[in-house]
DNA sequence: TAGTATTGTTAACCACGTCTAACATTTACG
DNA sequence: CGTAAATGTTAGACGTGGTTAACAATACTA
């Protein structure tokens, strides 16, 4: 991975991450249940992370990221709202479905590929126009399978 | 994964395929250097898709997909170069390391976001135009980091 | 405050995919 | 044809990330 970590402690951290954001401290049970996994994978997560410098965690206690933990989470927060905000603004994936190939595609973009990711979003949702026109123009073509011959492009 | 293999069967699976596309056989030492793996992790490789049905090998023998097997790399391959094509066509990230992001994506993406992704790249490059709008526009944003003011959009 | 419910950890195990070292088979060629 | 080179397999090990069962610590409450 990208951030030196593997995509399931990217995971961990992510989930951490986005539990502390919203003022929810991070729990053991909570990160279980949050990530679908047993406890005892938590616990084992929480300790190779606390190993790696990425968190702080003592017995039965607290659990808090690291500045270096903070920076890898918010990292993955970024990757994953890009990719959803991507899958589900341009490409029109429903909600939830682009919320479960974010949390898989975060794990796998080259920072790279990710930028680009980033600034078509912007391109296109940033359009001067207010219901811009590419967006239409998609939807034909999504339902019709060609062109809107209505449709004249873009000049300069 | 999608197909019901792992991403690394599904490698193993791919890399076969493409071999045979191209005329070559598989061999075993030639998969390892492709794969960039060693010889044993091939063999149990082939032992593990074999008995899943995907292929037929005998030992010290012939390598060779079946119906089933190469059903799921034919998908594979096909996920691959949609994503390999969304990434060079449309984001113009340069041919290496759209061919390694497109090797990861190609095992995470949803069928469903799959075929979203295949029908923007066709409608972006489609455009009944010689030279797409969207393409300058978007290298001129690259570049500006904001809209190109001489351009105007669409209109119905 | 005692006892129970909740929460967290430990121990022991498993599947997966990888590796190296050693061995077996097949191929090529002098 | 026999041997050396190339090719492929087996055996044994490892790291990762997951599990369940049992236990320990903490928190809640009667």
């Amino acid at each position: 991975m990208i951030t030196g970590q593997s995509s399931s402690m990217e995971d961990y951290l992510e989930a951490i991450g986005r539990l502390s954001e919203a003022g929810n401290i991070a729990r053991v049970t909570k990160l279980s249940k949050e990530l679908g996994v047993s406890k005892p994978s938590v616990s084992a997560a929480l300790n190779k992370l606390a190993k790696a410098g990425l968190l702080q965690h003592e017995r039965y206690g607290s659990i808090e990221l690291t500045t270096e933990g903070r920076r890898v989470a918010d990292d993955v927060i970024r990757r994953h709202e890009i990719m959803r905000r991507f899958l589900t603004e341009i490409l029109g994936i429903d909600r939830e479905r682009a919320e479960e190939d974010a949390c898989r595609m975060e794990h796998v973009l080259s920072p790279a590929s990710l930028e680009r990711f980033s600034e078509f979003v912007e391109f296109l949702t940033s359009c001067p126009q207010s219901e811009p026109a590419w967006h239409k123009g998609f939807s034909y073509y999504l339902e019709y399978g060609e062109h809107d011959p209505n449709m004249v492009g873009a000049r300069s």
